[in-house]
DNA sequence: ATATGTCTCTGGTATATACTAAGATAATTT
DNA sequence: AAATTATCTTAGTATATACCAGAGACATAT
């Protein structure tokens, strides 16, 4: 028994179709989230093309961000997105609790090491002083979704380490040391995702995610957190209000 | 007279070790903006592995970000970031202007249309209303960056046509129409870039961008202007002030 | 001087093949 | 029944090969 083989037009490169036939799969539900593709071997046999070529589509569709690989178990549908608000400082774990959302924290590392000038300067302390450094990985429904880097002025927080750091930083600190953030300056970007992080982020392949980098500051004016996000990014979107800013001339 | 061949420890993958050694080249500055990289057949020869390896090398650096293709012209590095700041509703077009940047803008598109049920709701009109819509394509420095469509309620700018479209919408609304923009809902997110905006954009592969939506308010809370751009991911970053909004419980 | 054609270089598409290693499962042994 | 082993499937890596089409350089013919 054969399958009903997938028509192809001409023009269009096959491997641009093949895209298009999951793309489809999955924006219409058919396949819903984190069901599994059909496997290189399937597609190949489906449009009767070659693995590679079937690959090249099951890459490309991965690269987008509609799905996502675990290893050798298959490829499988991305989840649908969260929404981040920037505008304000309330922390991820916090909102994510709000809006009922599955969040894990797992603490990748943790410590006290010394600002750099980078750090000195973004905290507004003397190189060499000393700083918090935590490393967690934020899942959300067990979805690995971003990896934080955090880095806050030991000084001000002692003991920080003794307290558990599987939850918001923000409210930790706004708890046990009546410090509450009041704004925060903000920078988003896309840049590729290095091969150490795609390990915490379950990615085998090397594709582009969102950087979030944050400057918290506090009631008077002054930074005490900088911490840097790296998301998946098919996971999030970032929303924002703006305001007039320059006055008419 | 052979060419010196690149060592290649084993352990990992070959085409991840070209990998880091043309993003060596790039960010070492040895390849300065726009340069060109080695060609597929170039790289195949210089660490001994097959135009296929080669080009999958070079395809990674593309789709970080770090290169882009021009078609058979081969591959060049891509230049700096631009930071625009989405905290305030100052048009991209001003901030160019007033950082320096080589802006040109290219209407590909301009017209009247019906709102949909989505366009309706956006900008508060019923569904049906006319809404000029523009496309329209902003380079820096002759290099694409992203592909702006655009949608304005009609009634509020007759003969809006007739004016030169080729510079900031929000500034030639204030000028000529005396509505300035006030507040501004923004939603950052990375999406793929499809086929004809990867054209529009010189991208030969379909590789991720970020996406920035933008509701525009005049002075009186009004929404007047929805739009949408795609950009190039590699070459712009997004700055935001966040400030304390939920009360302490 | 201006076309015209050719030749080469480039990336783009596509296949067939081969081997590796990690999961999953079925068959076998204890 | 439990533990072990072998087998199958899967993606990951890598090569060799082929043809196509656009762009540029260059020589030739008008």
């Amino acid at each position: 028994m054969t399958k009903e083989k997938q028509k192809l037009q001409n023009g269009t490169p096959r491997f641009q179709q093949i895209i298009e036939y999951i793309r489809q799969k999955i924006r219409s539900g058919e396949l819903s989230d984190h069901a599994a593709l059909p496997t290189e071997k399937a597609i190949g046999e489906l449009f009767d093309v070659s693995r590679m070529t079937a690959r090249r589509a099951l890459m490309a569709v991965e690269t987008e961000g509609l799905a996502y690989s675990r290893g050798r178990k298959g490829r499988f549908v991305s989840p649908k997105r969260l929404t981040y608000d920037i505008g304000s400082v309330v922390s991820f774990s916090a909102a994510a609790k709000a809006a009922r959302v599955g969040l894990t924290i797992r603490l990748i590392e943790s410590g006290i090491i010394r600002a750099d000038s980078d750090l000195a300067v973004a905290l507004s302390v003397e190189e060499g002083a000393y700083l918090y450094k935590f490393i967690r990985l934020f899942l959300v429904d067990d979805h690995p979704a971003f990896i934080e880097v955090e880095y806050l002025i030991a000084d001000l927080f002692p003991g920080l380490l003794e307290h558990d750091l599987l939850q918001s930083t923000v409210m930790l600190i706004d708890r046990h040391y009546n410090i509450s953030a009041h704004t925060g300056e903000i920078m988003v970007r896309m840049r590729s995702i290095q091969a150490d992080e795609a390990k915490l982020l379950g990615l085998t392949t090397y594709q582009a995610g969102i950087e979030l980098e944050q400057i918290t500051y506090d009631q008077d004016g002054r930074p005490y957190c900088y911490d840097r996000q790296i998301w998946r990014g098919e996971l999030v979107e970032f929303s924002a209000l703006a305001v007039m800013r320059d006055a008419k001339k």
